[in-house]
DNA sequence: CCGCGCCCGAGAGGAATGTA
DNA sequence: TACATTCCTCTCGGGCGCGG
């Protein structure tokens, strides 16, 4: 049985490294006959797309099947990183060829995860994002982080809070990359608070992958950020009645948001918009840039701030310069 | 030369059965 | 119940022949 897995393994191994392989060579080096290569094919044929190019042409795969066999994950390969350890106690009643058949699909799987490693380069280099004003570098941690996430692995980082204007080192399990308002932010584990936090990706001064493996349990994104207008999250839950005018009621509703709002037309044009959020400020902040043509109706606290709010913006240009 | 289906026999291993 | 024997099944190897 598991003589016979490791043949299969093997040929696809060697199929993959050679197209265009005869059953001939096949079998001489799985050490058995062509008869017997030829049965492994048709089982083979059940799960993999191997086709045979014509009289002396040999066999390979269609399409870009070939990174079938090894597309691991994480936890596939390193469960197969750990084989020779387990079965070191049996060792001497494995067939010949293991360990070769074994080097050769760890080798591809390191080639295929080499080449894995590459694409995401490009990838990060296509994603341009700006960087504070104050800082001259624009070192991009997009594929540590990248990387990290893909791979589960912790990371090791120098990140700057900026509300306490504190730097500090601390390690992270990355989660989810979050697209706000023309910047990343990185929703993960932090060690340190011992609890899932967000962070501005441009608040890293450094970021290094470890070889830590990750669990992320049951923490679903969705859920984390219910409520949250933006990004900046909050414990209440605060439900906004809010009245947009006829001239802009069009604009809102083609606004990409993060939370669904209820939309409800008036019979004069209006719109009347409701939504729940679980912090104020982003969501007043997005409301501000309507000026006059929004009117906040609920909750009455929010409409008294507004107004005094509006109150002292008058006064400033009241005085005179 | 090469691919491949068909057939048969050898050998291994497991299941079923027999025996003390 | 424990062990021995027989039977069955599966896999592999090898020969043969057809067809490209």
């Amino acid at each position: 049985m598991s003589e016979k897995m490791i043949r299969l393994l093997r040929i696809l191994n060697l199929i993959q490294s050679k197209p265009g392989i005869l059953a001939r060579e096949l079998a001489e080096r799985c050490e058995t006959t062509e008869r017997t290569i030829y049965r492994d094919l048709e089982t083979l044929s059940s799960i993999a797309p191997i086709s045979n190019m014509g009289h002396g042409k040999g066999y390979q795969f269609i399409g870009d099947f070939s990174l079938y066999p090894l597309n691991w994950d994480e936890q596939e390969a390193l469960s197969f990183s750990m084989l020779p350890s387990i079965i070191q106690p049996v060792k001497h009643m494995l067939p010949k060829g293991f360990d070769t058949a074994y080097e050769k699909v760890m080798a591809t799987y390191k080639k295929e995860k080499k080449q894995n490693d590459e694409i995401l380069k490009k990838v990060t280099d296509i994603i341009q994002m700006g960087s504070p004003a104050y800082r001259q570098d624009r070192t991009n941690f997009m594929l540590p982080i990248i990387q990290a996430i893909l791979s589960k692995k912790t990371i090791q980082t120098i990140y700057h809070t900026q509300s306490r204007n504190d730097t500090s080192e601390r390690e992270i399990d990355p989660y989810y990359l979050v697209p706000r308002e023309q910047r990343f932010y990185l929703v993960g584990y932090c060690h340190v608070a011992k609890d899932i936090r967000t962070f501005r990706i441009s608040h890293f001064l450094d970021v290094r992958m470890t070889d830590q493996t990750f669990d992320m349990k049951d923490f679903n994104i969705r859920h984390y950020l219910k409520n949250t207008w933006s990004i900046e999250r909050g414990e209440k839950k605060i439900h906004f009645k809010v009245k947009f005018s006829p001239r802009v009621a069009r604009y809102i509703k083609e606004e990409e948001l993060f939370v669904i709002p209820k939309l409800t037309d008036n019979p004069d044009g209006s719109l009347l918009f409701e939504v729940t959020v679980n912090h104020d400020r982003e969501f007043l902040n997005w409301i501000y840039q309507y000026g006059p043509d929004t009117e906040i109706l609920e909750p009455k606290e929010y409409r008294d701030k507004m107004k005094e709010m509006l109150k002292k913006w008058i006064a400033v240009y009241g005085r005179g310069v």
